[in-house]
DNA sequence: TTAGGGTTAG
């Protein structure tokens, strides 16, 4: 039977003295309660007990069977409408809940719902505010504009205007359409029909728009903030890349003394993790443990994505392995984590023990195993799982997949393979893809081919820097020195370079280095270690590589600025300041060059030190002069 | 007797 936390089915009672039920139903009808949140085993319980009382067509026990079937996920839709059908004159209470549970985020056509509206106008039954309120979320879940207007049109015309709950569900339907500006006409038309949730929605909508300093002075403006007020604002940071200002915000509210909630520290892990600096986030971790908040599926999934961002990947697998409970992006960040540290073959196992235990790989997950098989130059595995995605799963592959097999070909040496996919796709090309062509031009030395892919690619996009680049690094490799001046001529005519930049947490603070940097406190200590870095590496029988190096200097200028990249300024920072226990962190926004990977690793050998490296698409974690990449990226 | 806003994976 039933617990006793149970919420009575208060107009099961109420039909019982109605129709004077005999004692042993009137007891049936007391046990016939439900808890709070439901099961649908439970639900299905208590629509069995009705079916046995001979209730089934009455429109107020079954309108209540659906409002419980409206809240719970998972819920097959097929069910709610075999519960409604049987009902011999549906309420405006029972079309109220068929309307919400087809509306569902997750009912396959929300719109639905709208021809259910019709057919109760056509039985000549009055909408309520509560119908309004549920056929908005439809079209909300939609972001059908054209039928929220008509929806909009019918609230005025029926007097519902003035009705704050479907005035708030039409700013936010007007939100999801990414029709801001009818948002704003909704919030402007009545000042005094506003609550917390109307100024929380028009903010909502304007940090979705991206409006975020509008977003800003109307969250300074708002009298009356909830947590919600605070957790739209900081996401509103957050998602507009604005990582910092997020945090800042979080810190302001934490000073205020609001505790934050569940999406609010899932948030600001999230920006700490995109931050890729490792302080922040693991004292909102630690805060997260003092306060006995319990390890949930999003915030146990942030917290290893974090991990894995940080270059901690032990640490996202022991949380992984702590986790109670997990959802399909609990195994998504750790199979995507495991992926990014190159651990192809622990990818693999995760993904076995990932369908064993029952679920279904979706577009991401197949992104981290061919991204795993693509580090690790698994050709024939990435073939394999490729075909699997397609042919099994039914998964049509997206510009991502198609770049990790792009990649995995093309490094492997079977550039014409890559080319040929590449021609055959059925996704709209991105132009990135040939240039993952052109970087396997550059390692296989490929000029003419390299040259050709590197001619469309600037041809396609003049003011990237990037192809250019490459371009002149495919010359410099075949020692073509005239060439890569004239293709950094051409870049700097047409585009304005991205510099470089790399950075170390180090004493509580945020160091960043560019090239060449000389603006550093400890500007002349930094020089003096590069120097006996440079010293000891030669010592180890270190020759420098001078072919990333673009400019059309003597070589021995080519040494030197090689030797002043902002990544060693960084680990030559990283020694001079910590402990030899102490591993060094460093993120970088660019990929890593091949001699600053090849100094590192002589440096994580005679030094003893442990150095981890986030660059552009990876990290390469150096010990006892090796990469976990084992050179391969 | 049914209602609204903010959250995690590439």
């Amino acid at each position: 039977m039933f617990i006793s936390k149970t919420k009575p089915l208060r107009c099961l009672t109420k039909h019982i003295s109605k129709f004077h039920l005999s004692t042993a139903l009137f007891h049936t009808w007391h046990f016939l309660s439900l808890p709070s949140s439901p099961s649908l085993t439970q639900i299905k319980q208590a629509h069995a007990r009705i079916l046995v009382s001979g209730l089934a067509a009455d429109a107020r026990f079954m309108g209540h069977l659906l409002a419980h079937l409206s809240l719970s996920d998972s819920v097959p839709l097929g069910y709610c409408k075999s519960i409604f059908r049987a009902i011999s004159f549906p309420s405006v209470f029972a079309f109220n809940n068929m309307i919400r549970c087809l509306a569902k985020g997750n009912s396959n056509s929300p719109l639905q719902s709208l021809a259910l509206y019709s057919s109760m106008q056509r039985g000549y039954l009055k909408p309520n505010n509560y119908t309004f309120t549920f056929l908005l979320q439809a079209c909300s879940f939609a972001s059908a504009n054209t039928e929220g207007i008509q929806v909009h049109t019918h609230v005025m015309k029926l007097g519902f205007g003035n009705d704050v709950f479907i005035r708030n569900a039409l700013i936010h339907l007007y939100c999801a359409c990414s029709r801001v500006e009818n948002s704003k006409r909704v919030f402007e038309e009545d000042a005094l029909c506003r609550d917390v949730v109307t100024w929380n929605s028009m903010l909502a909508a304007l940090v979705r728009s991206g409006q975020i300093s509008v977003a800003e002075r109307m969250f300074v403006e708002m009298l009356d903030k909830d947590v919600i007020s605070w957790s739209t604002m900081i996401t509103g940071y957050v998602q507009n890349g604005l990582l910092k200002k997020g945090l800042e915000c979080f810190n302001e509210m934490r000073e205020k003394g609001i505790k934050p909630n569940e999406a609010i520290l899932v948030t600001a892990l999230s920006a700490s993790a995109q931050l890729g600096l490792i302080s922040y986030g693991r004292l909102i971790h630690s805060t997260i443990e003092s306060v006995n908040f319990p390890l949930t599926v999003p915030v146990g999934t942030t917290l290893i994505d974090m991990y894995a961002k940080y270059g901690c990947i032990e640490q996202s697998k022991f949380l992984f392995n702590c986790m109670p409970k997990k959802d399909i992006c609990t195994w998504n960040v750790m199979i995507c984590g495991l992926a990014l540290h190159c651990h192809a073959k622990q990818v693999l196992a995760l993904f076995q023990s990932f369908i064993s235990e029952g679920f279904s790989p979706v577009n991401i997950t197949f992104i981290g195993v061919l991204n795993a098989c693509s580090r690790a130059g698994m050709v024939s595995e990435g073939r394999h799982y490729f075909k699997l995605m397609t042919n099994d799963y039914g998964i049509q592959p997206e510009m991502e997949h198609y770049g990790c097999m792009v990649d995995l070909l093309a490094r492997a040496g079977l550039i014409d393979e890559a080319a040929q996919l590449i021609e055959t796709m059925v996704v709209p090309l991105d132009p990135v893809l040939w240039s993952t062509l052109l970087g396997a031009c550059k390692i296989y030395g490929l000029v003419e081919m390299g040259e050709n892919i590197g001619n469309k690619l600037i041809q396609l996009d003049p003011n990237r820097d990037g192809h250019y680049v490459q371009l002149a690094r495919i010359y410099a490799k075949a020692r073509k020195w005239e060439d890569v001046v004239r293709v950094r001529r051409l870049m700097a005519e047409r585009t304005r370079k991205i510099a470089g930049w790399s950075l170390i947490e180090a004493q509580g603070r945020v160091h960043r280095f560019f090239a060449g940097d000389r603006e550093h406190e400890r500007c002349y200590d930094i020089y003096k270690m590069l120097e006996s870095i440079g010293l000891r590496v030669a010592e180890a029988g270190y020759l420098p590589n001078i072919s990333p190096v673009l400019h059309d200097i003597g070589e021995e200028e080519k040494e030197n600025a090689i030797k002043e990249h902002s990544e060693r300024l960084a680990i030559a920072f990283g020694i001079l300041v910590t402990e030899v226990r102490d591993c060094i962190r460093i993120v970088k926004n660019l990929r890593v060059c091949e001699d600053c990977h090849e100094v590192t690793k002589i440096i994580s050998r005679i030094f003893k030190r442990e150095i981890i490296v986030r660059d552009g698409s990876r990290f390469h974690h150096f010990k006892e002069g090796k990469c976990s990449c084992l050179d391969y990226w």
